[in-house]
DNA sequence: CTAATGTAGTTTCGACTCAAAACTAACACA
DNA sequence: TGTGTTAGTTTTGAGTCGAAACTACATTAG
């Protein structure tokens, strides 16, 4: 009983994944919204200041700028991000989730997978995310892209600021930009992994 | 250092599971097919013969019948697949892999996920399939589908087959067929969890 | 300073996908 | 026979996405 006879395959993991996946999209047109629109609205939700910009969210969606442009067009149309002007550079414009995003999150039909994942005990919970943690990490490598992490594992987060009683302990090292406690977890699409110690 | 601060959230599940579904298909279109395809071609490789034909597909791939027939047309056309008449149901035909198919399947995209989760071991590769069923199971609860589970935990399985020394010692209690061993571990979605030991 | 090259983002265009709905054909039950 | 159901197909229209061309700003070289 309960498959003994069948060894667990590497194809069996791939395959759970992508059925999970899909799942996660029951019906793609939820609240107006398709998937890559709410896919972005939780990709600047987590993604770090330096990393809330079409770029860096095409990257992430392993898509294109072009594309990426235009799912941020239709989210800023309808309301859900703002986008501010980048003083440093006349290009560039930095999204931000507006109010009526942050409550309308929500209903993000990706709700689903987060409660099927609340059905796994926590222990349960962190060794599934360390093992697909891997397997990402593996993906990505081979692809070449950015690996989008955050600060605490970051070669370039400095923890004593140079500059003496800065507001904040934390400091980027790649912007010499300092950082707030809240910022850490943010993810950042210039992660760079610290070496392990 | 490495998060510990930041207990695993059942976002972060979620997130991984979401990443890795898209990352399985870097380029939509790989070696002419498309991902739908390609997972047509996955399915038909794994259903038992009970769950080869266009509804079951359907069913699975969580879409409707009418674009499964497009995708499965196409993949005749392209001679991917075979249709075979059912003689029992003049409407039905049972979809099976021709040989370049099978040959073919090496190719697949998703050949790329299969060998990140090699970087598993097999424990970790358990404990994570283990936690990804009981999400999936618990999504698919949550909709109603069918679980596509196989022979050896289903409720249907018959060990010990009433007809006296028949060819298998296996048999489908649902269609009265026999099994072959070969087809036990093939997803049916027809399966039924039997009542936990 | 000017020219050349690079980068952020947008727009257009065309190929393609997909779901909904209408449809055919076969089965099942009365 | 008729009624309702199921398997599968086709059509249609909305919408997606990537490629390529394009604007504007930034950076580097000479």
């Amino acid at each position: 009983m309960m498959g003994k006879k069948y060894p667990i395959s590497e194809r069996t993991v791939a395959e759970l994944v992508e059925q999970l996946g899909r799942c996660a999209y029951g019906d793609a047109f939820i609240e107006g919204l398709n998937p890559a629109q709410w896919s972005a609205l939780r990709y600047f939700g987590r993604a770090n200041r330096f990393s809330r910009t079409v770029s860096a969210f095409a990257l992430y969606h392993g898509t294109t700028r072009g594309t990426a442009s235009q799912t941020v067009k239709a989210l800023v149309a309808k309301g859900y991000l703002r986008r501010l002007p980048v003083k440093s550079d006349h290009r560039s414009f930095r999204l931000e989730l507006t109010a009526k995003a942050r409550s309308f999150r929500a209903q993000d039909p990706f709700h689903d997978l987060v409660s099927a994942a609340r059905t796994l005990s926590l222990d349960r919970r962190t060794t599934v995310v360390e093992g697909l943690q891997a397997m990402l990490g593996c993906l990505l490598d081979n692809r070449g892209g950015p690996l989008f992490g955050v600060c605490p594992s970051c070669a370039h987060l400095r923890s004593e600021g140079c500059c003496p009683t800065d507001s904040s302990p934390y400091e980027c090292g790649l912007f010499g930009e300092s950082l707030t406690e809240e910022e850490l977890p943010e993810i950042c699409v210039n992660y760079q992994p610290a070496a392990r110690p």
